[in-house]
DNA sequence: CACGTCTGGCTAACTACATTAGCTTTTGGC
DNA sequence: GCCAAAAGCTAATGTAGTTAGCCAGACGTG
């Protein structure tokens, strides 16, 4: 029998990769075996089980989102890179809903967690978007939490189907940084 | 063999309670039937199966929520009608974890889907909290999704526990509150 | 009251999936 | 070439969802 020539990071992206293409609930460890031309136990011999694989999906998606993010600031103040971090993290949870899907719920286990690191990697990059506003110190962390709020938000409702009427959606979402920006600017 | 006296509702119902107790996950059909004192293939007379249940818990949850939001503005309008509309929410998302939990990715079937009517009803009680402002036509479809995103993002990251860090969160409730009021004033 | 039907419960059985145990083969260092 | 670790495998177990088919109690009607 030849050799499959998988190791952790493999299955993991794997799974993420199936996860958005079925659907996070349709990931099954048969299924995610399957597609790396392997029988189901094997994957065991990579991650613990399922909850591994989910913790290290999420990780994952979690440090993605932070590059594509801090990627797209990079250059741009104020508007623009408010603008630019919320296109840059809704276009992350549209083109990967499976990973990002993985990322709600869990909870970072150790201090030093990947997640909790990835997570902080995120954060790090909106902070960096609010600095380019006049906020007075005890207002960031409000402003992070509320920008921070509207992009999961958004990008949930919309990745589930749930905008189902009338207006355009990416004129909502234009409106919003907009009403967003104006809030921040005059704060 | 005495009957339990089972019928929709009450499997229903007491499916959401117990998804509120321990997570929508660890709701099975199993445990379901154990607590209301039956076997499990008995749910099956009242309930199509697992996605059925979630789907009628779902709507019950909208339908739930749609009422504590509508009770709550009743006779406020502005600032007090938003403060009270997002506050009721809250509350109702903390409260009932797992039966709102069990909304997120749920798609309706048919247009006549009770799910789709309580869905409408609770938009329309988000509608009408935008009535106090003064918000030009095209905008209210805009406003209304961004308050929507708002609302379903801060509840759904606090219920997640995903705000880990210092500042008091009730106060950066209040804060988006007053944030997002000053916004709609100045459309 | 007897009868028949419908309803809501049951047991038994089947499937899918996650997981573990234990075996075998490849691989890579010595 | 040899040996240990790694990476695959089969087989088996436990849990959960679901279906089939049986049976008893509730209820309406003669």
């Amino acid at each position: 029998m030849p050799r499959a020539g998988l190791d952790q990071s493999t299955v993991v992206a794997a799974g993420a990769a199936l996860a958005d293409e079925v659907g996070l609930a349709q990931l099954t460890m048969g299924s995610l075996a399957e597609r790396l031309g392997v029988r189901t136990p094997s994957l065991y011999k990579h991650v613990a089980g399922q909850e591994d694989l989910n913790h290290r999906i999420a990780s994952l998606a979690l440090s993605q989102a932070a590059d594509a993010v801090g990627v797209a600031i990079q250059g741009y103040a104020g508007r623009d890179a408010l603008s630019a971090a919320a296109r840059a993290y809704r276009t992350f949870v549209l083109d990967h809903p499976g990973r990002y899907a993985a990322t709600i719920g869990v909870q970072p286990t150790t201090p030093d967690d990947p997640m909790a690191t990835a997570g902080h990697c995120l954060l790090a990059a909106f902070m960096a978007v609010l600095r380019g506003y006049d906020i007075k110190p005890p207002d960031v962390d409000h402003a992070l939490r509320m920008i921070r709020s509207l992009f999961h938000g958004f990008a949930t409702l919309q990745s589930a189907n749930a905008f189902q009427w009338s207006a355009d959606i990416d004129e909502s979402f234009d409106w919003l940084i907009t009403f967003t920006d104006r809030g921040l600017r005059t704060l």
